[in-house]
RNA sequence: GCUCCGAUGGUGUAGUCCGGCCAAUCAUAUUGCCCUCUCACGGCAAUGACCAGGGUUCGAAUCCCUGUCGGAGCACCA
């Protein structure tokens, strides 16, 4: 019995189980596990809260992609937040506000509503004033050391147990900017015995000398630190559900201790483990980038040996493909490898159907050609035959590549041309039949004519190739594919010159 | 040291909550064959996994314990 026949069969027998069926078959096509605890009544929504202290890398691809994802599953919101409260160690950079917004509008989403830290500090003030009310904070003078110290053996600091005139004072002075960086933070009072040192007694506030780079958030020396901002936001936003990586795995009970002293209900927690990329030896860091353009190892974000979201877009890669290999990782715990095949493959199946068909030559090798025609007409794409074809002039000489070139006497078939046989001359066309090519004597391969060609650039993860195209290449926009026969899939990327300036996408 | 968390083929994932339908799903990868003017696409096939050891049970990938390995936090970074 064919399924279809079992199913039908089934309609008539137990036409529930049939629902049923169709019910696990709609699950299946859900890649990403359920929401925990998604309320019926209440819109879910989500936050994407990167630190813009520089475009964005491979791995950052995974939070809008999922979160987005997740926003069309369950008919939410998501919002971006760029969590930008710290002007010294992660300083914000100024482009990176908006290239992060065009890398999410890239891989094709359309965030609900886009805010800074940096412009709600007065918000975050006002919620710590309250706090030190209610006698949920204090302000500290402890060195560092000094108080990891203590903390480490669960003991109180003197400041702990001073009144809240005086921290209300010390806090005042602090936004007043009257302390230097160091001197003085603002403490959560959580639990200074907590089983979990993470936990006891977290700094919310601390100065900093340096001003923030956005004009409008520059004369601010107290500055919340992550785990506040980030509780307060996401409280105050609305924020149902929360995914962050397993290095904030104490965020949520660190702001647990804040979210009871307003007796505020904390929004679900996912977290996830780290990505790691294949394919790309460096590490996948911000910093490390950065360090590695001003090394000029790399021309920039978009080179094409970067682990960026800029590299894959300048490379035609549609940001549907990766968005797609980011979800079908999941959420787990656990740190994950994604394989860039598995992009690439998405990738391919998306453009192939279109993609015009084109002959490269990398490092060719010059013959000259005897006899047969002066041109070539191979076809735009072997499955669409109504696309046409494209017109290659040969007047007497062709190049190949080095791992193409027949042996003297040996027979290849150019492909859309026809078979020529190597002799110490160059090349002799043949009056083979294509029969030659089907019983597998000849192997057929690309080519360029010698002449009529174009200077190609071909910018690839391993390096720049040079090499040359059939002439029909310079009519390309930039920003179109092409497919490179039997070397693969490029992004057109200039005319410089006479030059063409091509981007490696994938086989 | 203290505190959390995790472990299914090369990679990712389903199944784990509620043990039997699992000699374990799907994708990707690799290999072979078919198609083809040798790319790509498509078709067919093969390869390959429940971390280890105990326990509970008629029955364990699934529950319990121990171990091993891996990850994370204990910052006036995010």
């Amino acid at each position: 019995m064919s399924t279809e026949e079992r199913r039908s069969r089934l309609e008539e027998l137990a036409p529930e189980l049939v629902e049923e069926l169709d019910a696990e078959d709609e699950a299946d096509d859900q890649v990403l596990p359920d929401l925990p605890n998604v309320d019926e009544d209440e819109t879910v929504r989500m936050r994407a809260a990167p630190n813009p202290n520089g475009p964005w890398h491979l791995g950052h691809a995974r939070m809008p992609s999922v979160i987005g994802t997740y926003k069309d599953l369950y008919d939410g919101e998501f919002i971006v937040r760029f969590d930008d409260t710290d002007p010294e160690t992660k300083r914000p950079d100024l482009d990176a506000y908006d290239e992060i917004l065009e890398a999410i509008d890239y891989l094709g989403f359309e965030p609900d509503d886009v805010i800074k830290a940096s412009d709600r500090v007065e918000t975050y003030y006002d919620h710590a004033r309250e706090l030190i009310e209610m006698g949920g904070a204090y302000t500290c003078s402890c060195p560092q050391g000094e108080f990891s110290d203590m903390k480490n053996s669960g003991e109180a600091c003197p400041h702990r147990e001073k009144d809240i005139e005086t921290s209300r004072e010390e806090f005042e002075a602090m936004v007043d900017g009257e302390y230097d960086s160091g001197e003085m933070v603002l403490r959560v009072k959580t639990d200074i015995e907590h089983k979990n040192p993470a936990l006891r007694d977290w700094v919310a506030f601390r100065m900093i000398d340096t001003p923030h780079p956005r004009e409008a958030a520059e004369d601010y020396r107290c500055w919340p630190m992550l785990d506040f901002q980030s509780g307060i936001d996401d409280h105050l936003t609305g924020i149902t559900h929360i995914i962050r990586g397993i290095d904030l795995q104490d965020s949520a009970k660190r702001q647990g201790f804040v979210y009871d002293y307003f007796d505020w209900e904390y929004p679900e927690v996912v977290h996830w483990g780290h990505v790691q990329i294949d394919e790309y030896d460096v590490q996948l860091s911000t910093s490390s980038i950065i360090e590695r353009i001003e090394d000029g190892d790399l021309d920039g974000w978009d080179d094409p040996r970067a682990p960026t979201i800029a590299s894959l877009r300048r490379r035609g890669i549609r940001g549907q493909s990766i968005v797609d290999a980011m979800v079908e990782l999941g959420t787990s715990t656990s740190n994950v490898d994604l394989a860039m095949s598995a992009i690439y493959s998405n990738n391919r199946d998306a453009i192939d159907e279109e993609t015009d068909r084109r002959f490269l030559v990398r490092d060719g090798e010059r013959f000259a050609i005897e006899g047969g025609p002066d041109s070539a007409e191979p076809l735009l794409h072997p499955s669409h035959e109504d696309r046409g074809t494209r017109e290659i002039p040969v007047s007497d000489a062709v190049l190949l590549e080095a791992d193409d070139v027949p042996a003297e006497g040996e027979r290849v078939w150019l492909k859309g041309y026809g078979p020529v046989r190597r002799t110490d001359e160059g090349l002799t066309y043949t009056d083979d039949d294509i029969e030659v090519v089907r019983e597998g004597d000849v192997s057929v391969v690309h080519w360029v004519p010698a002449d009529e060609s174009q200077p190609v650039l071909l910018r690839t993860m391993d390096g720049d190739v040079s090499g040359h195209a059939e002439p029909g290449i310079a009519s390309y926009d930039s920003d179109e594919m092409v497919q490179f026969v039997r070397v693969g899939f490029a992004r057109i990327d200039a005319h410089e010159g006479d030059q063409t300036v091509t981007y490696y996408a994938h086989p």
